[in-house]
DNA sequence: TAGATTGTTAATCGATTAACAATC
DNA sequence: TAGATTGTTAATCGATTAACAATC
């Protein structure tokens, strides 16, 4: 039904989660249909912009109509891939660490966070919310026997590239950095960074002006 | 000595923490100079699109040279607004802005938190980490006496809108929000959100291609 | 001076917007 | 059927890349 994923622009795919949570917030007040229009204006994109983008994945709305929430976020659901259960754990047990590790689950059910790991020995062993801690050396074997598929790093910048070497080797699907550093990983390997520094100088940027 | 900001692409002001990011390394590892081309190619970018988004602030380099990784280092500071300090609050003290409350600071001592806000009586009057955290009806008058410059919303989207409401009317000058949701600001009012679970969702998004 | 590398103008490429025929 | 709105092609706009004269 879709068209082939590749060639879509960045700009088109950060935009279909914006797309997603605003149809998912006119479906909780019972309405059915949207037109490119109103998508549109309630986002902030032209209607041409709207119809481009969701037209690189198919033809989901219908002529005289306008689009059918239900089925447009059920196909945008599987453009992202947010069909399927995703099992993840975080590398890094501190604050942050453990905040995303609940995080995660609590935004969407599809991503499942089953253990944390760190070096750090007065916290391996104990608990993060019902959350294990497990040693950083058993991150491997853990990976391996439990198809982990996402790994959400959370370290310092210094010990993040050896660590993200070590789940890549061990077989993860893809890694989610909150690490302040860009890191090396093999071409094509799924990666995201979320640079928090980074969007607060832009913040502090748009200040001045 | 800078060129006027306005009518900068976003593109540029989103690169500039990530030359800033690489410049510290560099000057770490006690390297004085760096040219277009070394820049570039560390960071995946052209030696032209390095040169064209410096340029847009001012002349930093030296022809046959390069350029000066110190006082390029201080040039991108200013542009960023980052050679002053920051006052923050965090709204909402659950795991996530607790973590957040500390990663600021720790990353740069530019920005720091002294208070938390929450609704939860059972976390009002608690301390997250050495700081306190206050029932959020005192947040209008906080901001007012204690001059505070940027507010970090990390509460669920429901809310999220009315606590902007309330802390942009007390003055606060800028908006930092992880709440899930796209907030209704003034125009040009200084805003970035770190919309997390759409991050999550592009990086599905790429494990499919 | 010769070599290197910037600053900046021109060319290209890609993303956004406009227009309109197709069709529900 | 007439009206509305999509799907899609064409036009425009802006960002990236290339080229080169200026100059350290």
């Amino acid at each position: 039904m879709n068209k082939g994923n590749n060639n879509v622009s960045e700009s088109t795919i950060n935009r279909l989660p914006r797309y997603r949570r605003y149809l998912k917030e006119l479906e909780q007040q019972g309405i059915t249909k949207v037109s490119s229009n109103e998508l549109g204006e309630q986002l902030g994109y032209t209607p041409s912009q709207v119809r481009q983008d969701l037209n690189r994945f198919g033809a989901f709305g219908r002529q005289g109509y306008g689009y059918s929430i239900k089925t447009l976020h059920e196909n945008i659901d599987e453009i992202l891939g947010l069909n399927q259960k995703y099992k993840m754990i975080v590398v890094g047990a501190g604050n942050l660490g453990q905040a995303i590790s609940r995080y995660a689950y609590y935004q969407d059910k599809s991503f499942e966070v089953s253990a944390l790991f760190d070096t750090n020995t007065a916290l391996v062993g104990t608990e993060a919310g019902t959350l294990p801690i497990y040693a950083l050396d058993d991150v491997s074997d853990y990976i391996r026997e439990n198809n982990i598929d996402i790994g959400i790093i959370c370290i310092p910048k210094e010990p993040a590239q050896a660590v993200a070497d070590i789940i890549i080797d061990a077989g993860i699907k893809a890694i989610w950095n909150f690490a302040p550093t860009d890191l090396n990983v093999p071409e094509n390997f799924p990666i995201k960074n979320v640079h928090l520094s980074d969007s607060l100088q832009t913040l502090t940027y748009q200040m001045k002006i």
